[in-house]
Order: C-alpha cells, then structure tokens, then sequence
RNA sequence: GGGCCCGUGGCCAAGCCAGGAUAAAGGCGUCGGCCUUCGGAGCCGAAGAUCCUGGGUUCAAAUCCCAGCGGGCCCGCCA
C-alpha cells in the first residue's frame, strides 16, 4: 500500500502501543526532516511527556518496545532517537508494494475512501462584455482544477459559469452600441469579446459622468431585466456573442462546463422573487426611508457580529429605480445553487464543447431543469469579493439554510501587471517603474487571455520546430497548442492562492525549470522509455534498487494519495502542482543515474518508470495538464 | 475609523492552517562541470537566508499569540 495507508497503520500501532502502557493521548504522525531518520516519525512522546509528566526519552523507549512490528509487514524498524519515535520501511518489500499498487490501480491510483458529496462548482464569472484576461484565467483555471480534483476522488460535480447580463457593465456597452450607435462590428483582427472590452474602456466613463446617458443605462438595467423587449433581446444577442468568445478561450485551456447561469435568468425563472419573499417572511428586509440609500429595499446585516463594525452594514438588494443589484441577485442565486427554493431555471441545450460534452445554459425557452440542490457550492471569486460573498452567505442563514448545506467562498488573489509589462501593452512610460499595476477593464489596462497564449504558442512552437523539423505541420501546431495551455495553466496553479501574482511577459513565455513544459517533458522521455523496452509489465515479485535515486522515486510515487488526502481537507491545489514538480525532479536523477535498458531491459526499473507514468498522468489529469508522449 | 491578505538568499517561491530533530524545497539569475548508452525543455556541483522587527507561549517557533513596520485589498443604488 502507499504512504497514506502506511500512516495510518503507524498511529494505530503506536495509539495501541500507548494504550497498552495505560496512557491515552492523540497520535500524530509525520515525515522526518531526512530520510536518514526514517520514513515515518511521531512525536507522541513528548505529548504524553508533557500530559503525564514522564520523561520524553524513557516513555519512548517504552513505546518502541511496546509496539509489534509483525504487523507493520513493510517496515524494517522503528527506533527510538532522543524521544522521536522513528519508523523505517524496508525498501524492497515497500517498493514492491507501491509497485504493485500503481500497476494493478492504474488511473484509479491516488485515490481514497470519501464520503461522496454533490458539489456545485461556479468559476470564470466574468462579465459577458469583454474578453478574458489573465485574472479571470486564473479564477477559471483555480476552479477547473478544483472541479477535476473533486471529480477524481469522486464526487458528484457540477460545473457552472455564472453570465452576468444584467449588470451595469454589459448595460454601457448596450447604451453604446444601441443608442450612441457604436457599430457592433469588430474591426479586422479582433474578435468580438476583445472588440466589446475595447468599447467599454472607451465608452463607460462617457456614460457615467453624463445625466442623461446614465439615465438611459439605468433604463437599459430595466428593461433587460423586464425581458420581452427590444432592448433585452439585442442584450441577450450581444452578450451570447461575448460569451462564445469566451468560451473558445476557455476550451483552448481545456476548460469546460456543464451550465451556463445566467443572470437574468434568475430574475425571470422566479427565483430572485422567491427570495425576496423569503427575507421578507423572516423579516429580515426593508425599505430605507431616509439617507443615501432612500427608497432601496435593504437586507439587515447590523445584526451580524462580523459586520458590527462596518459604517453602513446592511446591503441594498433593490435599487430605488426597481433594478436589482448584484448582490441581491448572488443571494437569490446561492439560494437554488443549495436547493432552498423551490423555482427552477429553465435549460437548454446550447454548444457542443470539444470534449464531446454539450453545454447547457438557461433560457426562457427551455425545458425545466432538474437539479436538487449541491451539499457544498463552492464559488471562485477574487478576494476583493470577500465582502459580498459574506453577505450572501449570512443572507442565505436568514434564509433558513440548513447545517448540512455548505455555502463556500473559494477566494483567491487577483494578478496584476509588472510595470514593464504594464508600459508595454499600455505605452505608458510612467508605469514602468511601478511595482504592482493593477489592471482594469475601465480604464482598457488589461492582459487578454488569448494575447498570452498566442505569444506563449509563438515561443512553444518555434521550439517545437526545430527539434521536430522533420514533423507534420498539423502535430506541431497540436503539440504546441498543449504545451502552451499547460505552461499558462501550471504557472497560475502553482502559486499559493493567497498571494498577488506579478504577472510578467517575459516570465510567462520561460520553458525551462519550474514550468509545465519540463512536466510534459519529463512525462515524455518516461514515455520513450517504456516504447523502447517494449516489454509488458503488470506487476512485480521483487526489485533490486540499489540506488537513492530509484528509492527516492518509489517514496514520491508512493506519496500521491496522501498528498491529495491532504489537498481535500485544505482545497489548495497548489500542493498538487508542487508535488507534481517533485516527482518529475525524482524521476530525471533517476534517469540520469539508471538505466532501465542496457544489455537487456531491467524489469523492476520498467515498472518503476510505468508506475511514474500512471502517477504523473493521474497528476495532470487532476491539473489539466495534456499526457503527451512526444513534445 | 473597522476588517482581510502578503512579507522566507539579488529576484520568484515551497513549507505556516494540524509547532519538533543540526533552522529551511525548488526555480530564475551568477559561477563550474556533464550529450560515443533510454530525448540537454535535462542532470551534477558552487556561491548566496538576521525566515520583516520586537515581545510572549512552549522542553521545542519560519509555523501559534500580542504589538509594530512595509506592501496589497475591502467597507458603492459597481460587480
């Protein structure tokens, strides 16, 4: 078995062992600092030290003593150095073990027992009057890997992207096109999201410092959420065009999704009504009488200890105009995403995505739609989120939200700009110099998703060629298209999702060290090696390592589930992509210090090498990342 | 005014939530090696760190607590 289940019979030996000298006390186990102490330690001696008052050393002693290692079949022993307690495998029966596993496992290997949940996960968001940059990438990316986890441990998960329609953004650029008569016709060489971004940057300040023009946009919020217009058709019929845009940027990295949301639907299908209804039954809403927000109906938060201190708590859900905002869309929303209301979207079929599977998205149009409500919604937002995503939370507790149900603000960091890079796509010299620009639709300072990967594809390709000079135009341009999607995928999973990513061109387009091209790489000479043995192996009797190397290798392989078992608990899929690295830094000194095929093929090196094979693909399946035999 | 996040070699960054062993992965960059054996997008080696500062808790602190400093963000009839 691998390293998790090993764990486990360690703390339920030492737990027995502790028990058995009349003590009683939780058992931790960890790795050792360096394999040279062991495989396995815990440090349960200096808790019973410090909750019975014995000795740290003498208790261990006792423990090592008290423990049976018959039963611990792959270890060789355990020791007692200065009151860690240490366990150590025997490496042939371990690795012959992991082997074995790996082989007979094969895709299913790394999973592990859960308790099966229905998820609902909602990622991308972005407003459908722009193209994709790279903050919202990250936000997709973050959640396709978490909807990929998820699904490979195997939970029931649903995919959703929530469209924005009805919000302001889109309504200035309806404002533009169809009242100040901004063609709706990109110029040769953009692509309609990219065009429609462009309009906003240039047309949204126009409107918001004009009366009359934000009069107009205030209609325009209306009318598309009345429906059954003019207005709102053209509405409907521009962001579409935005959204299928957005969604060929999103399939080129491999992104997919089961449902499109869309915003205004949630006003039509009943469910905003429903939990108006419901906030107000509870008595948790009402009208502002006086003030900044007079004639808003509000929801009262001043009654949450976290927003005691806040100026103005309480949130506005319907504007004076009868507009509903954001927010009090995102509650009513949260409210089907959990099955509290009873009101369903209508759906229907809309594209036929490249993995074969076909989108639905919510129409008047459509048929009901049967979805009882997820266990958990997690929902992907940036930090700068937080606030609302609180507040929807809290609403939907008002609301009635049972405690089984789990309402779950994934939040991560945005990306911004370096200066360098900021001056560049800009031409302002003044930015160059700063640390930090942060981007911005408004003001049209922005990294479009699409410009990185052509930029990265231009770099990947070019040396793809000249290693492959001699390959089809059509594999080059494949090959490259995969590299380049799990270089940009890699370098936004990898990083903490607490911390500001900088991003920089010239970083970007890096193909050597820590990148998702020396992933694929690695995976691909595994590859050639397997080709050339030519040998099937399905199992294994014994090994023969001498090596640190081939050790170490079998360790790392051994370690994936529990590091996904960790990856669950805590939802940050950033350790999966640096275990990922790790194991391809094991496998290269492998392969540079062991040969699998000289004289003849060494069968234990082989099965080492194919179950590296099974785990790193696993790996990338889990982050999107294409198995490439050839690169 | 209130709140959240980040601070680890020149730069980027893992580890922090669940504290341990002589205090610390990896990458970029710098320097030196390795293609007549499975792909050099690789490997091996060297130099480079007051883990922001000061207190505290503890047998043990990069990790937990408090205060401060520096950077980013939020508190809108935007989303």
């Amino acid at each position: 078995m691998g390293f998790l289940e090993e764990t486990e019979k360690v703390r339920f030996e030492v737990k027995k062992a502790v028990e058995s000298l009349g003590y009683e006390v939780e058992v931790r186990v960890e790795e050792p600092p360096n394999s040279e102490l062991g495989d396995i330690a815990t440090t349960v001696a200096f808790d019973l030290a410090k909750k019975y008052g014995v000795k740290p050393i003498e208790i261990a002693e006792k423990i090592v003593n008290a423990i049976n290692l018959d039963v611990l079949e792959l270890f060789k022993n355990v020791e007692n150095v200065k009151g860690f307690i240490n366990f150590r495998f025997d490496p042939n029966k371990y690795s012959v073990s992991v082997l074995n596993e790996v082989l007979s496992k094969g895709r299913e290997y790394g999973k592990f027992p859960i308790i099966k949940k229905r998820i609902l996960i909602e990622h991308t968001n972005s407003n459908p009057n722009k193209a994709l940059h790279i903050g919202t990438l990250r936000n997709a990316v973050i959640g396709d890997v978490l909807a990929r986890f998820l699904r490979f441990l195997g939970h029931e998960v649903l995919v959703v992207n929530y469209i924005d329609d009805s919000g302001s953004q889109v309504a200035e650029n309806i404002v533009a096109h169809y009242f100040m008569k901004v063609p709706m016709e990109p110029p040769e060489g953009l692509k309609f999201d990219e065009y429609s971004g462009k309009v906003y940057a240039e047309y949204s300040d126009k409107i918001n410092k004009d009366e009359e023009l934000k009069k107009l946009k205030s209609e325009v919020v209306r009318k598309i959420e009345e429906g059954g217009n003019e207005i709102s058709e053209f509405a409907r019929k521009f962001s579409e065009e935005v959204v299928k845009c957005q969604l060929e940027t999103a399939w080129a990295f491999g992104i997919f999704y089961d449902l499109l949301n869309w915003e205004t639907d949630v006003i039509r299908s009943g469910i905003f009504e429903w939990a108006i209804k419901k906030l107000e039954e509870k008595g948790e809403v009402y009208v502002e009488s006086k003030g900044v927000n007079k004639g808003c109906l509000m929801i009262r938060l001043r009654d949450v200890e976290e927003f005691k201190n806040l100026k103005a708590p309480d949130e506005v859900l319907i504007r004076s105009d009868g507009t509903a905002t954001y927010v009090g869309k995102d509650i009513a929303y949260a409210s089907w995403k959990l099955g509290l209301t009873p009101r369903k979207f209508k759906v229907r079929n809309w594209l036929q995505q490249p993995n074969g599977k076909s989108l639905l998205t919510t129409h008047i149009d459509g048929e009901e739609h049967d979805f009882p409500g997820a266990d958990v919604a997690i929902t992907v937002v940036d930090k700068r989120q937080e606030y609302p995503q609180m507040v929807v939370k809290h609403a939907l507790k008002k609301m009635g939200m049972p405690p089984t149900k789990e309402y779950y603000p994934y939040l991560y960091e945005v990306v911004a700009l370096s200066g360098e890079t900021a001056s560049e796509i800009t031409s302002l010299e003044e930015l160059k110099n700063k640390k930090v620009v942060h981007m911005s639709g408004r003001k049209g300072l922005v990294f479009n998703a699409n410009d990185l990967l052509k930029i990265v594809f231009q770099k990947i390709y070019d040396e793809t060629k000249k290693r492959h000079p001699d390959k089809a135009e059509d594999w080059l341009r494949k090959v490259s298209m995969h590299l380049s999607a799990a270089s940009i995928r890699y370098s936004l999973v990898k990083t903490d999702k607490n911390n500001l990513i900088i991003f920089d061109v010239n970083d970007a387009v890096r193909l050597e060290g820590d990148t998702g091209p020396y992933l694929q790489y690695t995976y691909a000479r595994a590859c050639r090696i397997v080709e050339k043995a030519g040998v099937e192996i399905n199992s294994v009797d014994e090994v023969l390592f001498e090596t640190s190397e081939e050790w170490d290798l079998v360790k790392q392989i051994g370690k994936f589930s529990w590091v996904l078992n960790m990856a669950s608990e805590t939802l940050a899929m950033n350790t999966i992509a640096v275990y990922t690295r790790h194991l391809a830094d094991s496998f290269n000194s492998f392969y540079e210090k062991c040969p699998v095929i000289t004289d003849g093929v060494r069968r234990d090196r082989l099965a080492l090498v194919k179950s590296f094979l099974i785990t790193m693909g696993n790996a990338f399946d889990i982050l999107g990342i294409e198995k490439l035999s050839m690169i």
